[in-house]
DNA sequence: TAAACACCCTGAAGTCACTTTAGGGTCAAC
DNA sequence: GTTGACCCTAAAGTGACTTCAGGGTGTTTA
């Protein structure tokens, strides 16, 4: 099949999966002669599958890498593999904990506006405003990858 | 001051506070005649705070930009404020949502594999290989922008 | 036959909010 | 003079796409 039939089967786009070949996630199409066309087969189908419910879940194309790689080693042991899940589903915890605490922080800060009146007496404003910094702690960020994370993976 | 401590002070990079600088975000700084040092008064220091918590609020520089603006017209009504922080706490919420949607995924997931063996049998690699793709509904995305989010504010 | 439309291709740049690299100057202490 | 901390600029890198720019292919219709 062509990349847009194939597109339309996994629920991604062709520019993506484009990318992911280029980024060597996904292997290279076979082309037609003629038109120079990606031609797609099963085994494309099924690895685009697999990597986008990777992605839904919020994986890495590292994570992914490592997954098929595992897939690809039937007899290796599927230790990693569950040590990759359960540190991912570790970062999504803490990434829940540090949105969470985000919540609570735009609670306040909205409480802070009680009613409608001109910008300078805003309790928003002014809450942001405030010399002291005691209720501005930097909040400690995970190691967590998963989006909205202030740190990345080191590439060291 | 000079843009080292501005940094000190306020829990942030030079690196950062010079890209603030050349986004816009921050007013540019005088600068010394025999080196063309930066230097910093209170003002600067007081945008600078006022930016890194709306930082760690996750808001975007759009919607800082906004709140700045709002700050610099202190007759104008507040209104857009409190809608800006509304809005903004339902972005955070629908994250967490997503994100709690993903955790409780991942553990469905985990659960697959009871013991270590062989890859062949591990039931994550198999869970992520099905044919069937029901259980892999592409969830229903939010328009959150805040950091995890798979969409981000459009433009046009 | 030309136009319209859907689809295909490549390379490069853009998105967001930084962060790092590359290369060079300034200042103070030893 | 050397060393180390600090300062400067421009540009590229980060991750995972997404858009832009420019062009080709195939089918249908007037």
């Amino acid at each position: 099949m062509k990349i847009g039939e194939l597109a339309r089967e996994t629920g991604c786009t062709v520019e993506t999966i484009r990318y992911y070949e280029k980024v060597g996630l996904l292997p290279k199409a076979m082309r037609s002669q003629e038109n120079n066309y990606r031609f797609y087969n099963q085994k494309h189908l099924d690895l685009l599958l697999f990597i986008r419910r990777c992605r839904t879940l919020a994986m890495t194309h590292e994570e992914i890498q490592q997954l098929l790689q595992a897939r690809e080693e039937p007899d290796n042991s599927c230790v990693s593999i569950n040590e990759l899940i359960a540190e991912h589903l570790e970062h999504v915890r803490a990434r829940i904990e540090e949105l969470q605490a985000l919540e609570s922080q735009l609670e306040i800060l909205g409480n802070e506006c009680h009613s409608v009146h001109a910008a300078r007496d805003c309790g928003i404003l002014k809450k942001l405003d405030e010399a002291d910094n005691s209720d501005w702690q930097i909040p400690k960020t995970s190691n967590s990858h998963v989006e909205g994370s202030r740190c990345h993976h080191k590439k060291s």
